[in-house]
DNA sequence: CTAACGATTTAATAATTGTTTAACAATGGA
DNA sequence: TCCATTGTTAAACAATTATTAAATCGTTAG
């Protein structure tokens, strides 16, 4: 099980405009990734900017980096974020799914 | 599909180690959800920062509350975190789930 | 080796967020 | 009605966060 910290991290990660696109992009590019700067590019933000969201993300462990070349290639990681989401929906209705009365919620 | 606006208002009102207790609290607890006060005293925080936290996910559109007596009771919401969810995993990999090498991920 | 390119780091600033205290509603029992 | 109970609101302050500009680090082509 994951540690409210962080998951609490995780969440601040993805709590942000340019950092929550970033994100989207890569869990749409795959376990290739993306350079940093064409991720840049694409989100309009100034390189200083980018590293400073990439560490958020990276710090989270959301997304992870390898070097090529000068380039930096960031790719999503599922594993925190699949972390995330069990933690925030487990014991949902207090483990009973027939008293899970919300519309649209499969618990 | 959710607006990237709502999302990033939901990721940042969990991300927050006093909201996210009291998050899992309301989503083990169920459509009946709990008074303030029970809730309050349950994560050890005072009034006025609980209604200060309650507003966040409120606005967020993650709890809902009822008046009854002289008791406000919460409920989580599903909707708004299922929406969260498939926000952030939308289009994983291209669409291409064989393209997924991440382990344990289920695109 | 030198210069250009891709990205990160640092320092400074502006904006946002969380907590506290005190004052203010609303409800219901005596 | 009076008063205790339950929560919310408002103002002030400390702490955190996002952005910018300038300097720096690594890599590779010439």
């Amino acid at each position: 099980m994951m540690k409210s910290a962080q998951v609490v991290k995780a969440l601040a990660a993805l709590a942000q405009p340019t950092r929550l696109t970033v994100y989207r992009l890569l869990v749409t590019a795959g376990p290739e990734g993306m350079a940093a700067g064409q991720i840049a590019e694409k989100v309009k933000a100034s390189p200083a900017t980018m590293s400073f969201h990439f560490k958020t993300l990276s710090h989270a462990g959301l997304v992870e980096s390898r070097q090529e070349g000068r380039f930096v290639y960031y790719a999503a990681n599922f594993t925190v974020m699949n972390g995330m989401v069990n933690y925030l929906t487990e014991n949902c209705c207090g483990g009973n799914a027939e008293a899970c009365k919300t519309p649209g919620k499969k618990c």
